[in-house]
DNA sequence: AATGAATGAGCTTTCATTCAT
DNA sequence: TATGAATGAAAGCTCATTCAT
């Protein structure tokens, strides 16, 4: 049997009272993944907190896998679109003001799900290529990239590829660690001021 | 029952044969975490890989928890003497080479057992209050703060807390997304000098 | 409950639609079968397979027994047709020619469909008495026995009952082993002479 | 001090304990086995018959594969070892003895678990090519192969790949019919006589 | 009549832990 | 003190069957 099959799911559900069942199914998991991790996770506990039978379960969803697939794969669609709602209006922004919103929606994103994307990010195993645990961070690195590209001759860093893993590494570990203790402080402007100074430090000449 | 005995060692070994058997445990138990991640890790396993009986493994830790625990303060210990080492030597460098010489010692420190450091960062659940998981990480916090108010009058940022947690989140996030990659870079000049902007453009005035 | 309710089908179907799913159900059933064994094949399968809602399998039969078992008649009617066509024709050869015509005709009604016939004989439970898995078997026997009585005289084994119980279990056993290497030597004239030696040799005086 | 138990130690206990369980389970598995058949088969029942836990199941045999298969094997070791007691013994017996001898050898070894080998060879997956489930029926086809290959001027078949295909498949049919309706039967004088007719009837020229 | 979503007992297997030897 | 046999709760998953729509 193809690999695939272990994570796409099993069938999309047409009539309402599935699409319940899915919908109750991928906010119980997500709970029972932020409070358990991946390994500890009980399929069995999924179905029960979602009001459903394992059978159920099953029929929507080959496997553990498929399910965290699923809710992996919500999760990042969810952070992109916070991302990206209006994100073409500061393309022409100068740059201390453009890093500065920039920042402000990379905090916004982090803060869509904190607890279950530690989870995503550190714990659930990466289900061969098909993953798009990532699809937010890929995307994220392209953009940079591009800023890069197009302000090169106002910033100080010629690896671009070293530069922007150090800065979204740095960014995402700042957002995880303030998340831990102050998450309503994720999006104050102290955060995000000083945080474009260690941005702006590092990238100006 | 206290739970703290559930997660410090049952005895002290004295005898040269207790002794080695608990070194064995040890380093095998920390081949095994690092092989499979904490919850796939066997405890049977670890003894199997010790050549231990099982029996002998519950004689010395009285719990999974207490023996991933005596493994985890190793592994702070080793950082931190690696951390530490000739460390007044670089007490009286001006900020700029002080900066370098401390990051080039971070690097040094994650770069101890870097594996095991991830399982021991992201899977190990933290056991009570009693963890010693992050010690390494407290002490370099202290470190830094004091250090932030010897030079108090020549650092931009006011609020200490928040700019070492800042630094802090970024070297280690910056460590581990390097490590994966290309492990020998951890101490190349290039990062360490890419990282040293970072923070001296952050801390400057 | 009675018993028999669980194994009969649950209605005739005379409309046009519903033969046509019955047959469906019959035809797939058998393939799953074939291919699954009794206790792997799953109803849910048999029912997608036949393109057929597993509501409608349950319509018509009212549990996994009573569909094999229809399955089960059907098939041993066919072994039946094929023994029986033109049986009469055969009934005044000479008991050399005889047996070598009943065996031919043994040996093709063996051939109406070998793997299913496996799966019936070796693996499905034999429900109650009511079971006609045997029902071919059953007639064999019959008819063998009067064959015998008929021509009493010329036969050496006084014990009819038991000369049919070898003759048939060896028949049998001979084409179930043969099937597997090689269906088509089934009705070969080199195989049906050998088993003619071997009856013959058995009941001449 | 006992002198012997240097020359015969005594079976230390934690030996004679493990050797009591794994005997346990293979008695209980074949019983198991006969009654409920292959797929029905639950190891957790066999674990329970057998006076023991699942765990310490799993201690000794990795899978249910593990343990039918020693079941299966230890069964064709009896069967051989009855077949082939004092076997030499009948070497130089004329044929027409020497057809009722192994006959009644034959039948001997088919009554030793007669319910557990119909579930060996009809139910019982090959595992791989590993397999001794067959390993008695290769044994006595190589037998007879070279048995006929001895007498190959007093034997009608000049076949004998097939003769033997055919003789084995008989009489493995007429043990398994009879021992299905009265077991005692299968060592009684009437039946050796009746199938050493068949078999001699056949081989004769 | 027909559909297919829902059920849950039961399956094989793992592993932290205990305790007789 | 050291051993390793034994335990059993709990895991992921299947499938015959029911019943609301």
């Amino acid at each position: 049997m193809a690999k695939r099959s272990l994570i796409k799911p099993r069938k999309s559900p047409r009539q309402t009272r599935s699409q319940a069942t899915v919908e109750a199914l991928l906010e119980a998991g997500a709970r029972v993944l932020r409070e358990d991790g991946y390994e500890k996770a009980s399929v069995n506990r999924m179905a029960e907190v979602a009001g459903v039978s394992i059978g159920s379960l099953y029929q929507y969803f080959p496997s553990k896998e498929a399910l965290v697939a699923s809710i992996v794969k919500r999760h990042s669609e969810r952070m992109l679109e916070v991302f990206q709602r209006d994100l073409a209006t500061l393309a022409h922004l100068p740059v201390e003001e453009g890093v500065r919103a920039i920042l402000r929606r990379t905090f916004e994103a982090y803060a869509v799900d904190p607890a279950l994307r530690r989870i995503v990010v550190d714990e659930v195993p990466q289900f061969g290529l098909v993953t798009r645990t990532r699809e937010f961070d890929a995307m994220l690195a392209e953009a940079l990239k591009a800023y890069f590209q197009f302000y090169a001759d106002v910033i100080r860093p010629k690896n671009h590829e070293l530069a922007v893993k150090i800065l979204m590494a740095s960014v995402e570990a700042i957002a995880q660690a303030v998340v831990v203790d102050d998450p309503a402080m994720l999006t104050s402007n102290e955060l995000v001021e000083e945080v474009a100074h260690l941005v702006l430090g590092y990238i100006r000449t």
